[in-house]
DNA sequence: TAATAAAAAGCAACATAGTTGCAAAATTAA
DNA sequence: TTAATTTTGCAACTATGTTGCTTTTTATTA
């Protein structure tokens, strides 16, 4: 008999409502790509999924399963300088067809972890006469607090 | 005789010494290359680039140029949610190996075109304990000065 | 200005990323 | 349990990006 840690079971429950209450079927694909976002803090990238989930799966099933998650709103995309797309997880405000994206994104240049920094609200920015906003992106690179060298 | 107008005459000359000056050997896809950029105002993906000059060029020799261009601060790279990076001129304070991109990104969600928008500066972000910022970069989509609808 | 050294372009081959149509398998609904 | 619906996996394809090597072009210098 496999026991699991009383962490893995509560997030293996939280993945099958997730699913069901955003109207998806319940599939292992589905649920194994879920479940790594869930279990860790920073962005993924598609490669990530891929070789995290891609033993098991085939590569279109990870393009479709991704393309889900943003079209229901459970995950949103974070643009990037090196051309690839990150992926992370929504707050519970985001619904289908329309995202929230009120916080800022954070690349560390040492780890190269993507974080939401769901506390820090994107600035009001002042366009020249003429521009209309729809949406504000923000993307700070720097040195995480996880990386930062310890003052001695 | 083939006849220029004012305008390309004064083009191909900035092109030429720009390339000089950046310690650049003059040929014909840099100088092909560089007067797309000089000669429009948004900034073009390499996509783009690769339509407009590629009837002559090997793919390669774009790849190529787009990135000695980066490398010597002549453009710089706008990354956009749609995964496809896009290039645009630099003002005269970038140098070799060191951008400064001290402003904001527009992006029209009619027109798709990606615009430098000089005057804005990026703002200041507070981030949380720990955490320190090398560069932040800020895209914002919306509808352009040129898309906008005018009013009757 | 011709000969030479250095740099860049073109080519081929390859690697990675993303898409589409369709048949088989799994999930949901009845 | 069966039928209807979704999703998956597969194959084939397009697009995007990279690398090594040879030929061509550009810059240098005698």
């Amino acid at each position: 008999m496999v026991i699991k840690s009383q962490t893995t079971i509560s997030i293996d429950n939280r993945v099958d409502t997730m699913l069901q209450r955003n109207g998806l079927s319940v599939t292992e694909s589905r649920k194994k790509i879920l479940h790594l976002f869930l279990e860790q803090t920073g962005a993924l990238a598609h490669g990530d999924i891929e070789k995290k989930a891609g033993e098991k799966f085939d590569r279109v099933t990870v393009y479709r399963t991704l393309q889900k998650f943003v079209d229901k709103g459970m995950i949103h995309t974070i643009p990037t300088a090196d051309n690839s797309i990150r992926y992370a997880l929504c707050k519970d405000e985001c619904s289908e067809g329309h995202h929230h994206d009120h916080h800022i994104h954070f690349v560390c240049n040492n780890c190269n972890n993507t974080y939401c920094l769901d506390d820090v609200v994107t600035p009001d920015i002042k366009l020249p006469k003429g521009y209309t906003a729809t949406q504000v992106e923000v993307i700070v690179e720097g040195i995480c607090k996880n990386c930062k060298t310890p003052v001695p």
